[in-house]
DNA sequence: GCGACAG
DNA sequence: ATCTTGTCGC
């Protein structure tokens, strides 16, 4: 099942297809329990090696429980779209090596909001069967219906479809791109991606994990 | 054909 | 993502 949606060579018949397969497992409604606690995942590249870094938070408070990561070779480049693919193994490996599982996990990379519904955050949704939101800092595809202001948010519009939101999330910042990944519906990944923010541009999970894996990185 | 294009 | 000091603004 898993090996069918992360393809091994670099076949994009084959990846396409997994994409469409993502896609199709993707649950856009909020399938998810009690929000205890909250993870965020982050990538960082040295040389020819990815660092994936995943910090638990505490759900109400934003407290760091328990952080970990993993070390792998890269072995497929970046290609807008195909994220998923570069740094999917290494998200899916640091996942594993959790003691506990966070209620949610928001995943730095678009959702559903992709040409092929099926960006990374749903990727590794469905990958895990967990629920997941995407936070990204571009748009990749689609238009922002109209313009905002601070703290408020436009909707993502692709082929007469919602499927994200662009969230004025600081002021003198440009927005956060957010959308759902699995498991989750649209007015949670606005509710939820609102609660984590704690006056910086990026909600906390997502901020929290960068800051982490840019330490192990330092460290080697 | 040309430009756009998560990290 | 990554290479990188100082600097302007809230």
């Amino acid at each position: 099942m898993k090996r069918d949606i992360f393809p091994s060579g670099k076949d994009f018949g084959l990846l396409i297809k997994a994409q469409e397969i993502v896609a199709s497992c993707a649950l856009v409604e909020d399938k998810f329990g009690d929000l205890k606690t909250i993870a965020g995942v982050d990538q960082a590249f040295l040389d020819d090696k990815i660092i994936s870094g995943i910090v638990i938070l505490d759900y109400n408070t934003m407290d760091v429980i328990e952080k970990t990561y993993s070390i792998k070779d890269v072995e497929f480049p970046y290609i807008p779209s195909f994220l998923s693919f570069r740094e999917g193994p290494a998200i899916i490996s640091a996942f594993r090596s959790l003691k506990t599982r966070p209620d949610l996990l928001m995943v730095d990379g678009c959702g559903i909001n992709h040409p092929r519904s099926a960006g990374l955050a749903t990727h590794i949704g469905v990958a895990l069967d967990m629920a997941t939101i995407g936070v990204a800092k571009k748009l990749l595809c689609g238009i922002v219906e109209k313009s905002i202001n601070i703290g408020e948010y436009s909707p993502i519009i692709l082929h007469d479809q919602y499927i994200g939101a662009s969230l004025l999330s600081k002021k003198g910042c440009n927005p956060i791109i957010i959308a759902p990944g699995h498991k989750v519906s649209l007015n949670s990944t606005i509710d939820i991606v609102r609660h984590c923010l704690r006056g910086h541009k990026l909600p906390e999970p997502i901020r929290v994990a960068h800051g982490y894996v840019g330490d192990i990185k330092r460290k080697l």
